[in-house]
DNA sequence: ACAAGGACCCTAGTATACAAGAATATGTAA
DNA sequence: TTACATATTCTTGTATACTAGGGTCCTTGT
């Protein structure tokens, strides 16, 4: 995300907010800002309702107001945080409906790429296809969380390549950013034993109906992938709820 | 857009970039910026390939270049306006490549959007459909192309509260904004009063088939309206391809 | 004439200072 | 103790000054 292997001109202080960052002045400082703000609260280390002062992470950052703002700016657009003129501005709460909206728009765009993907699927693509769920299967045994959630990630990527519509990819991923707190909340609490290698078997299930040359059970396969966030609703305990709204 | 109806503190001098304005203190001058700006690309009435210097527009807004950035940074994320750091920022060409994926993005999401209105159809919404598309012939009627935009925007916009599903607007909005520029374009190129009453003619026929219940026939319907567009394609005259692009 | 170098002006990125509204704390009077 | 008025201190919004890089054009040297 950052520029790691960059020359760091800026190192973190003590860190009071629970994420670390690197700057690196050769690059624009708003950009890493917002990359860093973002995976914080993606990821859940930044809760919801969590006060986002810009004075505060000016000193956080080591930089000025102005590459702040203009991270804070392009985050509330997307929804992450709430700015509240005069009064504050606050990581979001992850709402229901937010979840709800997303899951439509990403399952409506997936099942139409997937639908483009199998009229031209290839032996190639399934090659490639299980290759990084592969990937994903090695992060699970190496107990490596953030390398699963990056595979399963370009899982999905990858049918937007297949299907020749690499435009529409931002679009999914901004209403996959959506679910993904919700998800990454649950990964915090649940076991993720149990949850994930489930998540393989279905990509596989997708994969195979594919490679059998039959799009209705692909689409059917990745409608009931995608469907399953759902039941992790109920796996929300009572603690953690004042996260979520309505 | 902009609050008219408010007391304007600052008044549009001698206005040599083509649209005009009305600063009211008492609100966010950078949303009024983004308003303003964004009305006047979409409607093509800032080119493609316009210089958008922020100094420029500071002159131009009477106000300092902060809001102004603010503004063309959203605008940028949009895909409206691409910056080049040190060099300048330019009102984006409409790409070839953005229409298409703008295309696939809203056709994707209406037509998901109309099968759960279909499911749910009341004729009070076949009602209130009507009156939108009636209100959009009115506009024709008395020439106000920009009234049967507006109209038109409407009756999409409709649907989305038929299913239930507001949520998903902004992001048919989003994949729509790519397009209408380039319908914009052939608008202020083309005819309007051979294209425009086709459209109400299509809008009617989507409306017919749900009022039959008959959500297939309503489906294909849409599809047809909706991949009309490319249709116009063919329109463009040779002057005007250099604000198109690949 | 032509090429290399440099001064200058343009651009966007960043830092800092000021303004205005909102919340809280504090002090005072009943 | 309670109610109200006020002052302080937060917050974000805006204005201005400064930095650094890119482009142009003019000058200068060959």
């Amino acid at each position: 995300m950052t520029a790691a292997t960059a020359t760091p001109t800026a190192k973190a202080e003590t860190d009071p907010l629970g994420f670390d960052f690197v700057l690196d002045r050769r690059h624009p400082v708003a950009d890493q800002i917002y990359d860093s703000l973002k995976a914080a609260i993606v990821q859940v280390k930044l809760l919801p309702r969590t006060s986002i002062s810009e004075s505060r992470m000016c000193r956080h950052f080591g930089v000025s107001r102005t590459p702040v703002r203009a991270a804070i700016l392009r985050l509330s657009e997307e929804g992450l945080i709430d700015v509240y003129p005069q009064q504050g501005s606050y990581v979001a709460p992850i709402r229901l409906a937010d979840i709800h909206d997303g899951h439509f728009i990403r399952k409506s765009l997936e099942l139409s790429i997937l639908t483009e993907a199998a009229a031209r699927w290839t032996p190639e693509m399934s090659r490639q296809a299980r290759d990084i769920v592969a990937r994903g299967e090695a992060a699970i045994q190496a107990g490596d969380v953030e390398a699963f959630h990056v595979a399963d990630e370009d899982f999905h990527h990858a049918f937007t390549g297949f299907a020749d519509r690499p435009g529409v990819w931002p679009a999914i991923l901004q209403a996959k950013t959506r679910l993904s707190r919700f998800i990454r909340l649950i990964s915090h609490i649940i076991s993720n034993a149990e949850r994930l290698p489930v998540v393989i078997d279905e990509h596989l299930a997708v994969l195979d109906a594919l490679d059998r040359g039959d799009a209705e059970e692909a689409r059917a396969r990745l409608d009931y992938h995608l469907d399953k966030i759902f039941k992790l609703f109920d796996q929300v305990p009572d603690p953690y709820r004042p996260y979520l709204t309505d």
